[in-house]
This record gives structure tokens, sequence and C-alpha cells, in this order.
DNA sequence: AAACGCAATTCAATCGATTGAACCAATGCG
DNA sequence: CGCATTGGTTCAATCGATTGAATTGCGTTT
């Protein structure tokens, strides 16, 4: 455990001086090929470690990306990150997260620290209540040497590249789909206002329902957050109402699990008796009891464009900044059924 | 944007030598409070980044705790990055994360660069088909350097600290458990052998069986990759066996969610017709349709715990590696029960 | 008034890799 | 043989922050 080994101690042993090593190790072809190898070896001996605080100093970039996200815990967020990494890695980048568990403060640092470490770019899924003040104000002026791109959720009035699911489409189908069944009372279930998605999706929710003349009963509007434990609370909330919801739709799938589960509990089939609908359509969906009916929300094509923009900007394009909306479609599994007039629950043995 | 400031423009800002700056931006208690809040004011004005290469080449450490782990699409996996952050976080640490996804170079690669980067130390969870080789052979020269601690997977031979699950331990409640249910035919669906995780718990199966007199039948062994799709057609594959168990033991919860589901689209009613458990407990077991059985792992004393040693270890904490197991215990709920002597699938409706 | 103590600030070396320019030798060419 | 070329290596400055030692200024003591 000695001082670890630096370029000095290769020439030393070489005979060369550290530039010869310094140029030698990274393949410059003013190097002979000889030396090159001799470095190699005399480096391989030695146990060389590249000291990227040094080589950063000098050249100023350190060829990392960073990525912040608020939810390790719901898969949907992970979602975004195989095609993200992917795209890094083959532009030789290493991809480093940070799991800001929607604090400010935390996300603040982050940010902070990766400008501090001359990362080349950072791609935010912004913590629930970022405001563009934590963009661009003046606390955020390291900022300003950073290349940026929103993910997922937007910052209003911020000045960014973005790319985003257009959650008011996605919303749109879900309605659409549930009134054809013939659903009139539709309950909401998840989602305060903190994130844009949030907003977005129960706005659209409204918006949807008032078009089609039936705006939704507040009794019906239950807020929470996305877990499982509010899913399933919530469900239980919602059918306990006096006239309950023919169908419920859930903010994310998170809160559909929850729900589903609470819904069996309370002896009522999930598309027969009761509808229910997700969001995000991760893959997990797919294999609840019944499969879920949700919003197929394109976590592959979404990472794979915010990379494509944060590489473009890290090259240096100019321009305004951009705004990227994906368009979501749904996945109609087993969840949603046509309503029932009937009595529930006891209408088997 | 133009180039960024350094402590140089701070100091000629204010009147002062950068050395003035560097103390009074670090609250040296050598520099007057005067002073410190001069140059505290002139540091905003020009929006001064710190250089974290600089100061890292200088100091030699960088304070930051890596951690990589290989399936974030598990949330089992994701767990224990809340315990761990929020102890780093406390000594005022920064964690960074990466998603190797079982492959052996990448998280050699980022191994490596976490220990060119002076990072404290390292946390890790193998990937797949990690040998001592990798950790501390002559291509990992690097990690002589560098703390580490294996988090719940073990690397056979490997000298250093560890903390896993007692996966036999877990195990043989599981096998206790339904045996006490009177099942004898009871299969195993997932786990290849790659993982020690995969190998501890299936040696652990045959040897719970094997004990009782009944060893597991090689037919209603089936391996495969810890998902939900393989969990999902493997349960199929495993009832479609001619005598199918009457229980069946899965490597983890992913794999119980996937089985269940199809589970269910056979007709088959989880806790009755057939016993399925997990293993892991994550939240979501609480959630699916019946809730399901499984072995808790303590994800969050687990990762507590390897934040200490990893700590204890940075601090300069010498002695020989430490081998740290924990207990699991049986969270009993709905998919185990008692064996049904009568033909399945047919006997309602 | 000289000497001393103390606080505040500055000096100057240092960390290790990078890189454009300079240097040197051997070879090629006229 | 002299001069230019080119391939291979070295020179030396540089990146920006840190820090133990040295210095400065100023009030206090004798």
């Amino acid at each position: 455990m000695t001082r670890r080994p630096t370029l000095k101690h290769i020439a030393e042993r070489v005979g060369v001086t550290v530039s010869t090593v310094s140029l030698a190790l990274r393949d410059d072809e003013r190097i002979s090929t000889a030396m090159r190898q001799r470095v190699r070896a005399a480096a391989a001996e030695v146990g060389y470690i590249y000291n990227r605080h040094a080589a950063g100093l000098r050249r100023g970039d350190s060829g990392t990306v960073a990525l912040c996200l608020n939810d390790l815990g719901n898969p949907f967020f992970t979602e975004f990150i195989a095609a993200m990494e992917q795209r890094f890695r083959a532009e030789e980048r290493m991809m480093l997260f940070c799991h800001a568990q929607e604090s400010l403060s935390v996300q603040a640092d982050f940010m902070r620290r990766m400008a501090e470490h001359g990362a080349s770019g950072l791609i935010l899924i912004p913590a629930a209540g970022t405001t563009q003040e934590d963009l661009h104000g003046a606390k955020a002026a390291h900022l300003r040497h950073l290349p940026l791109v929103l993910l997922s959720r937007d910052v209003p009035g911020a000045e960014v590249d973005r790319v985003i699911n257009d959650d008011a489409c996605g919303m749109a189908l879900v309605i659409e789909h549930l009134r054809s069944l013939g659903h009139q009372r539709i309950g909401w279930l998840g989602g305060g206002s903190s994130t844009s998605t949030a907003q977005a999706r129960e706005r659209a929710f409204r918006a949807a329902l008032g078009q089609a003349g039936h705006p939704p009963d507040e009794a019906h509007m239950h807020h929470g957050p996305t877990t499982l434990a509010f899913g399933h609370q919530g469900f239980e909330t919602l059918m306990a109402q006096p006239g309950p919801p023919t169908a419920v739709v859930c903010f994310s799938d998170v809160i559909a699990f929850g729900a589903l589960s609470a819904c069996h509990g309370l002896g009522l089939r999930p598309g027969v008796d009761v509808s229910i609908t997700g969001f995000d359509d991760m893959s997990a969906a797919a294999y609840t009891t019944p499969p879920l009916t949700s919003v197929r929300v394109r976590t592959d094509l979404m990472g794979a464009r915010a990379s494509e923009l944060l590489l473009s900007r890290i090259r240096g394009e100019k321009g305004a900044p951009r705004r990227e909306m994906m368009a979501p479609e749904l996945s109609i599994r087993e969840t949603t059924g046509p309503v029932r007039k009937k009595a529930r629950a006891s209408d088997q043995a």
C-alpha cells in the first residue's frame, strides 16, 4: 500500500521521460510501437493507476454524463436508464446516477457537484417542485456551463431541452376507451400536484370528462403519493363512497397495482365489476391479475431521444431549447370492461 | 459562456491572493470573518465553480463512494440503495452508482474508473460470474487501493468484506413451512448458477428436501433468468409436467410474480390449488393477488451494515475481511396453503 | 523606543497528466 | 557531402486548488 504509482515511476523504470510515457499510454502515433509496448509492460508491472484528477485538470472535460432521478423504487424510472446507458457507452462516456428521492437540495447538490466535476452533460428527471429558478437562478450559475436535458417531467418556464411524454394525449385515450365501454362515473387515484406529470394527467382527465359532459365528481378524486400502499388504501376509500365509480383511473401503474390488490380484497373482479387503468405500462403491467390496461409510455424512445439531444448539445450544437413530446399508445388488457348495471361482490356464490 | 471562473478571478476582484480566497471559501479560521464574506460575495458575483479536478489532484481523495449493481429493473436491488445513501449523506459523501447489467467488463471498467477517480470506497453487488481473479488479479491492481465491500452476492474465495443474506436459512424456512402444510412434490423455478445467491438458494433447497427424505424430482427443477416473463412461462412449463408439483418455490419474488400471473391464467388458485413462494419479500410482494409468501431479506439492515463496514475501512481500520450473514425471516401470506389431494382447475364452475 | 505577540494574509511549492514546440538522430536526395 | 525530411523523444509550460511556512501590520508590553 505505498503511494500510488504515477507516470514518473513508469518513466524512470523505462528510462524515458513522462512525456513519452503519457503519449505512449494513449497510443499516440508519435511514439514507436516498440516503445509503446515497453511502456505498457512497465505500467502493468508497477500497477499504474491513471489519475483522472490530474488529467481532468489539464484537459477540462471528464467525459462523464450524469443522470439525476428521484424514485429508483419505481421501476418505471429505471426503464429510462437502459436506453440511455447503451447510447453513452457507445460514445465511451460513463454515466453516473444520483437518486435524489424528490429532495430539491440533494438534486441541487448533485447538479453542482457534477458541474464542479466537469461533467459533459446532465439529464434530469426533475424532483417534484423543481422551478425554473432552480435551473436558471443565481444559485445555479454552474448550470450555465453544463448542457442539460429534462426527461419525463417538465419544469414550467425553463429554457432547456426536454423530452416528455404526451400525457394529455394518453389520458384522452384512456377516457375515450372507458367511455366507449359505457363508463360515466369515473374516479381518479393518485398524483398530487407536485410534478408536471401529475398535473398534466389530472388536467387532461378533467378536460376529457368535462368535454364528454360528465365532469368528475370531486368526491371521486383522491390524491396521494405514488406508492403501492396509497393505491391500495386509496382504492378502498373510493369504493367506500356512496355511489362509487364504475371505473378508476390511476395516475400511474404503481398506484394501479395497489388498487388492484385492494380490489381483489374487496371481492370485486377488476374488468368486470370495476374497471381500473394504469399509466406508464411498465413491464410488470402485463403480469398483474388480471393484466392491467395502461398507457404505454415509450421510455425506450424517450431515453434514446434525450441521449441524442444531450450529445448534440455536448458537441456544441446551438439553437433554441427543444421540446419533444412523445406519443403514447393505449395497451388494452383485462382490467377494463363494460359497465355493469347490477350490484357487485355478492352476485357470485 | 466564457471560460469558467477560478480562484484567481475572485482574488483579483477582491484584491487578495488565491491563498486567501481558497482558505476563505473553506471557512478556515485563519481568515477574518469580514474577508470571508467579501470573498463569498465576490465568488457569487463571478459565478465561481469549484474545480474538483484541481482540488482532487492536490488532496488525493474525492470523498465519493461508489456502488455498482446489476439489475436496476429489479426493485429488490434498488431497496439497498436507500439505507446506504442516507448513511453516506450523513458523512458528506456523495454516492455514485453504476448499472453494470451483469456485464463483467462494464463492472470492471467502473471499478477501474472509480479507482482512477480517487473514490474513497466501493460497494459491489457483483455481476454474475465475478471471480476472485476479478477482484484480486493482476488486472485489478487498482483495487488494492480501494476499500471494497461485497453486498448481497458473494464471490467465492475473495478476500474482502462482505454482507450477505443467509439464504440457506431462508430456504430452510420455506421448505419447513411447505412441508408442514403437507407438500412433498415441490418444484423449483428460476436462478441459474451464475450468482452465489442462486447457487446458495438452490443448494439449500435440495438439501432441505433431501433431509426430509423427498429429494426433488429433476423434472420439477426449471432454471432461467430473473424476469417476469421467465416466471410466467416457467410456471406453465412446470405445471404441464405429468404429476405436477403441488408447490413451486421461486428463486426470487420477481419470478414468483410471473408465476402468479401464469397460475391465474391456468385457472389455478394460488394458495389453494398450488402453493407458490417467493424470496426477497420486496414491498410489492404484499400487494400481489393473493399476497405472496416470501422470505424477507433485510435489505435495509444489510445496506446499513455494508455502509458501516465500508466507512470503517475508509477510516483505516485494519483486520481480516469480515463476512456478515444477515438472518432472514419468513413472511407467510396467502400463496401457500395445505396440499389438496383432489384434482385442480376443473373443480369449480 | 525596542521588543514582543498575535492575527491576517501571502509565498511558493506541490499534486500528476497533457501537449505544442523544440530537439536530435538517422536517413534520403540531389 | 550538405541539406532537408521525418520519425522519435524530450522540454517546459500549464491546468487550479491546497497548505505549511513565511511575512506583514499593528497594538501591547516593558
